[in-house]
DNA sequence: CAGCGTAATTTTGAATTCATAATTAAGTCA
DNA sequence: TGACTTAATTATGAATTCAAAATTACGCTG
């Protein structure tokens, strides 16, 4: 909702809410293998915490969808699915259609130039081919066209499609062809957001969505076929 | 998730999840008040569960929205304020809007009947002045086009801000106008979902979503003025 | 030695306990 | 009487405990 900055803040709320973020950060790292059992007693030892504070947590990353619950046998680490990509890219395409459409209502102009900024970087990372730096600087831009649409529950809602999408660095594994193709989106993204077009930035929004998910359904079926 | 049918299912999962139910419930009811504590050890005796599965419970509430956790002081029900539904209901449009969509290229012909019979009784409940019988059909016509979507992420995201809008039957409260507007809204959605038109029909309902912003945001200033 | 059934062990779910923070009540002094 | 301090009470957060379920280990039978 508003935990949005400060990821070093001396102190945290509530013991649980610090552990919603640590498992959050273990199970995107994949630090906590997908398809794998939660290993509730090594997590008490290593964040020096009892099981309760560490299960409320896991309920909460349970109804965000990161971990599944099994009655009297424990969470796992949800696996993403084929499925679930087919489910989520969808929604996070309209929801992110709305955030372009708000952004260009709202943006200022001071916001459109960090936005450029960033935007330049990313192309210099592209040009340098170094992947994890797009990657990082691809996710500022979107987030901060989200702040900018300046609706807290839209920006909460994407926040947690996004993380569920975000695991195992699946997204940051395209083809050059895939990485040529979303750069040139990224160009008419910031083209329609300085000209503050609200229906085209949605539009080109929902297709980059829409562009990402085939790229990572295809990713996931040539893994699924290595595997078996 | 997929909790979705079965009101008295024999079991449920886990207390835990029962109680996140119950308290569902009891918020959307008004039975928690929202503005108050949460009576922590009443509802203990009340369900007849010690304090760690409510609190468990207590904390997924509280990511969902329905209650705030305030450390060292317990949990509160969040009030519905005119800031939230001004963040909600355009998220919401923007779901429901990929809803008709999806549903124009997945819904069965016989789904369409059962959405033109509900259709139907909501006209009936219209014309006896109905509002509670209208209000509950209409619950349905919207979670039937959103089943006919086939994507569970979307039904799960449109339910978690639906039920934060539908505390205090804030929604049923309308004006002959308002109301006539409604199923005006209502007989267009019918035939755009006939027609298969999902451009139309997305819209139309983002178009329905707007006005019911503006119908309980209006309710909402009109009883913030008789408060004070 | 493979398959089945039973006992021992571990893990889970939930109640209980305990330390600490917050609230209320009582008492003091101007 | 009213504001401020301090003590008593209550509520919260988290650790611990305990019963029940699941898993594993073991031994028996064919």
């Amino acid at each position: 909702m508003d935990q949005i900055t400060n990821p070093q803040a001396i102190t945290r709320t509530s013991l649980h809410h610090e552990l919603v973020g640590r498992l959050q950060t273990l199970i995107i790292n994949a630090d906590l293998e997908p398809g794998l059992k939660v290993p509730e007693k090594l997590l008490c030892d290593q964040f020096g915490v009892s099981r309760t504070p560490l299960r409320e947590a896991l309920k909460v990353l349970a109804s965000d969808g990161l971990v599944r619950l099994e009655p009297n046998r424990g969470a796992w680490v949800t696996r993403v699915t084929i499925e679930e990509v087919e489910e989520v890219f969808p929604v996070l395409g309209a929801l992110e259609a709305l955030s372009g459409e708000l952004a260009c209502q709202n943006i200022t102009d001071a916001e459109i130039d960090t936005v450029k900024d960033l935007h330049a970087q990313m192309m210099q990372s592209y040009e340098d081919s170094d992947l994890d730096a797009y990657f990082s600087i691809n996710q500022k831009i979107h987030r901060a066209i989200l702040l900018a649409a300046r609706n807290g529950t839209l920006t909460s809602s994407c926040q947690a499609l996004s993380l569920r999408m975000q695991r195992a660095r699946y997204l940051a594994n395209m083809t050059q062809g895939r990485w040529q193709e979303a750069v040139q989106e990224h160009e008419r993204i910031l083209e329609f957001l300085v000209a503050r077009d609200g229906p085209n930035l949605a539009r080109t929004l929902t297709g980059h969505m829409n562009s990402k998910r085939l790229s990572v359904v295809r990713w996931l079926q040539a893994e699924g076929a290595k595997r078996g």
